[in-house]
DNA sequence: TGTTATATTGTGAACGTTCACATTGTGAAC
DNA sequence: GTTCACAATGTGAACGTTCACAATATAACA
């Protein structure tokens, strides 16, 4: 800074409270073997001179920087229109606060580089641990973290290798719930609407696994044509809708793999002069805040999103701290939620 | 950490090399006076032990921490459905890091104190400088940067006192263009979807001047009963244009301040019966990447929301390095689109 | 060849904190 | 009264880097 405005140190406080600065630094550290009266002294000196410990000082000697980074491997414009990865964030965000850490947000900057995110977490040691969204990218990344072996969590699919760990949901049982609704209700020809069809993230696999093992069990087999790809963005699901629309024998019913395509779906149905879910039922996947407020409400797969991100955070402070994971994989419940489109 | 990777420093490097520490020290700074044969010796030691300098430790002498902040005073699941501070997030994220800044996040934890997001910040003492979002609740926020006598830049109309400064487009502008050509296809009774009445931010009030401002050029005056209020949701939106519906004499052109709204809007018209922009003219603000997409495509009033953020953050750097801003307010231009809902 | 200026390198201290250990004080037990 | 154990506090060093300055090597000049 410019203006040197001048700290205020350990030591400042430990000349006005009369003590020595390593006092002072055991009443901050909350250690025993302080005189009551003599913390009370110290307090009053650090409240009278407003002292704020130094987190980058702190850190030096504890090797800790009380930092945690997040590495999304998407471009900000993009993620940031995802509310699951949202709601994740914000649960990392909430759990990361009541521990005392800092949330550190890397994101891709792109350069073309896919590893530029998690380079730049590295090259500066400035994390304690990191939270890696798994993306078609970040395999590679989590391979560099954990050669560096640095504490890391995915939020994710991605290889959980000990220490670090990958946290999701039940994908693929959230799936076969939502399918043998649809068959319980009379369905027959089930359109699915995919994830892209390359760069995809496991969980879209597990979601169509849990589908077809729905249909097996119906004694149904699963019908390749009755399967589109969007890209997880509405327009996308309103396209893939139009197709499956246009099958012969169009199904009576779609799953799409996230809400925000399956509310394009809905679109599509109502633009071709269809209703929902009279003529055509729709379920959704993650039961982002929108689900409930569109018309009509999304029936969906519930994942605990917040909830996912606060988790691998808990366990991201583990690993720092040096508790093993639970186990390299935790699998969140998926809660099937019927509303009225289905 | 508990397994305590010892980490490569610059005197191994030194020793690696056969020089000394500050040797070292000068290269990795681009420091002047380092024989060329010298530097290649280093920096071959630099990567053959793979060393990445510690940032807490630079930041020591340097009374710099290279991070800077980002205050977002809502409570983050909220924040995080709006496309425009999303967009904003994004241009700052890219300028932080083209310069070498990593980013911290910042946000209301929902303890009810309005502060604890700055309080944080300030309490570890771990940012060079704070962005802030303007909202309802950051006003006291930056009153408390500037006692603290911290490097701020606002996003939004707050505060400027130098040396901080406000970076806002020029919301007044936008919406006078769009009300004068609402008032060009013919429009004499226009509806206003405004952001909440108590909170607001003041771009609502600029919007909302612009507007009035048409109005007087065309020699009509302003008429309250077609001004409701959203909370800049989508579902708001829709509420807000059954009330201007419902009205006995209902307006022939919407005009919501944002694009969210807006989109609710062309829902509620449409559910009614009627068509955009044939029986009714919406237009929106901000937009946002899902204005283009809509059908119809929104007509809207484009804010550099990326821009802001990257200029912010630009600015914040130059406070930061003791150059002044280049002033305590930095408008950005606000184009007026033309698509197809008006 | 000696002198001086300059380019290059090395040395000690500092940043603000914590850690390991040394010192002092206090009361209990002998 | 001495001795001892333990509580409370103080001291020196360390964390990894940069800064200011001192020291050396090199080149340039007379």
């Amino acid at each position: 800074m410019a203006t040197t405005r001048k700290r205020v140190t350990i030591k400042d406080v430990a000349a006005e409270a009369g003590v020595s600065y390593q006092t002072v630094s055991r009443v901050i550290n909350h250690h025993a073997s302080v005189r009551p009266e003599t913390r009370a002294r110290v307090l009053e000196a650090i409240e009278r001179l407003n002292f704020r410990p130094n987190l980058a000082a702190r850190g030096l000697p504890q090797q800790r920087t009380f930092i945690i980074g997040l590495v999304i491997p998407y471009e900000a414009d993009y993620l940031f229109r995802d509310p699951h990865l949202l709601a994740q964030i914000s649960g990392i965000d909430a759990e990361a606060n009541a521990r005392g850490y800092n949330l550190l947000l890397s994101t891709e900057g792109g350069s073309g580089d896919d590893l530029e995110a998690f380079e730049r977490l590295l090259r500066n040691q400035v994390a304690d641990g990191v939270l890696v969204v798994e993306t078609a990218r970040s395999h590679a990344g989590c391979a560099l973290l954990a050669r560096e072996q640095y504490p890391f969590v995915s939020l994710g699919y991605a290889p959980g290798a000990p220490p670090s760990c990958a946290v999701h949901a039940n994908d693929r049982e959230g799936a076969r719930q939502a399918t043998l609704h649809l068959l319980k209700k009379g369905h027959r020809r089930i359109g699915i609407i995919n994830g892209p069809p390359t760069g995809a993230v496991q969980a879209m696999e597990e979601r169509l696994t849990g589908h077809r093992q729905a249909l097996q069990e119906a004694g149904l087999t699963f019908d390749p044509t009755l399967m589109v790809y969007g890209d997880y963005t509405r327009p996308s699901g309103q396209r893939a809708t139009e197709q499956l629309l246009a099958l012969p024998d169009p199904p009576t019913a779609i799953f799409a793999f996230n809400d925000r395509m399956a509310m394009g779906a809905i679109w599509a149905i109502r633009a071709a002069g269809r209703r929902v879910p009279d003529d055509i039922a729709v379920i959704g996947f993650d039961d982002i805040p929108a689900a409930a407020d569109f018309s009509p409400p999304l029936t969906t797969v519930r994942q605990p999103s917040k909830e996912a991100g606060a988790t691998a955070t808990r366990i991201l402070f583990d690993i720092i701290e040096g508790n093993p994971p639970p186990a390299t994989e935790v699998v969140l419940p998926a809660e099937f939620i019927i509303r009225e489109s289905a």
